[in-house]
DNA sequence: GCAATCTTGTTCAACTTTCAACTAATTGGT
DNA sequence: ACCAATTAGTTGAAAGTTGAACAAGATTGC
């Protein structure tokens, strides 16, 4: 990341992409959090219960929590011990690896995802999805998707050299 | 937000939209935060600095700081302390409205700005904006503009209604 | 079989963010 | 001029997050 030539600065073109870009996600995700509000229930919670109930037997390792749900293990272990604590989900060992846990949606945990995911959806919907034409449903998908392969390959490269 | 309705579901289409934004999103802004570990800097830190930066006199009011950067005021106020420690910044009492204050750049904090925009740039270029065509910058652009515009509608909507 | 290493998941301490309460100054209506 | 309501900004406590350190179990290579 060192740098020693002249910056490359953005041009009114990139720095207009990159505010709109920037500005706009971070009020989406105000407003999103906040359609969320009335179910106990932050992004990054509906993300765990989301992933987790999808997962078959509403069941899934810690580790792999984690990872589709895009957070640390220490951020998830403390969130789960709320979730649990609301009675959403609980921890059983795991057999197979005494080392881990299995984290497992309850039905309580299942009755309130239920009830949430509709206005979720409807606020995704709302705030971004439906402000979109078909093509522009597309360019997202394109740009994104896009981003996320090159940054999953520059990760690949730095964590090597 | 109450509804009776049928939950109107996102169609293949617009779940990947969706899906591919939101990941992307998380991850950029999680590899955008990394590249300014080197600067003792997070994201809303540059952003409360680059704001700073550039207002007359490196200098404006919290309140309006607090709108530019998207912080709340508690949050900036929280944040000022801490940077005024790091000798960024200092707050000088405003004269004309004597509740307030003046966030003020230091030439400590202008140093340190100067230092951190280069590679901050360099890294919104590799994560993002050097990956777009021009089409897609300006599709970003065109989404996210309108994006915030509608929020903004459905805020005054909401806030009166 | 066994030491070295890696992985899983938790915990502690430091730090950050939020929320509600608060002070003090301004504004606006009468 | 006065009082109520609003606005600017801070504070302190509670809640959330991070990152390093850790214990315990799995894996690898000899």
């Amino acid at each position: 990341m060192a740098k020693k030539s002249a910056p490359r600065w953005l041009n009114p073109r990139e720095m207009k992409a990159w505010r709109s870009y920037i500005i706009a996600s971070r009020r989406l995700l105000d407003a999103l959090d906040a359609d969320l509000e009335g179910h106990d229930l932050t992004m990054a919670d509906y993300e765990v219960m989301a992933q987790l109930s999808d997962a078959p037997g509403r069941r899934m390792r810690m580790s792999e929590l984690a990872e589709l749900a895009m957070l640390s293990k220490s951020r998830l272990s403390h969130r789960m011990k709320v979730m649990e604590k609301a009675g959403w989900v609980r921890r059983e060992e795991c057999v197979e690896d005494r080392r881990g846990y299995w984290a497992v949606m309850t039905d309580k945990g299942w009755k309130a995802i239920v009830a949430a995911a509709p206005s979720h959806v409807e606020s995704v919907r709302k705030r971004l999805i439906d402000q979109l034409s078909v093509k522009e449903q597309e360019a997202l998908a394109g740009i994104f998707g896009h981003v996320t392969e090159e940054l999953r390959k520059q990760f690949l490269k730095e964590s090597k050299g």
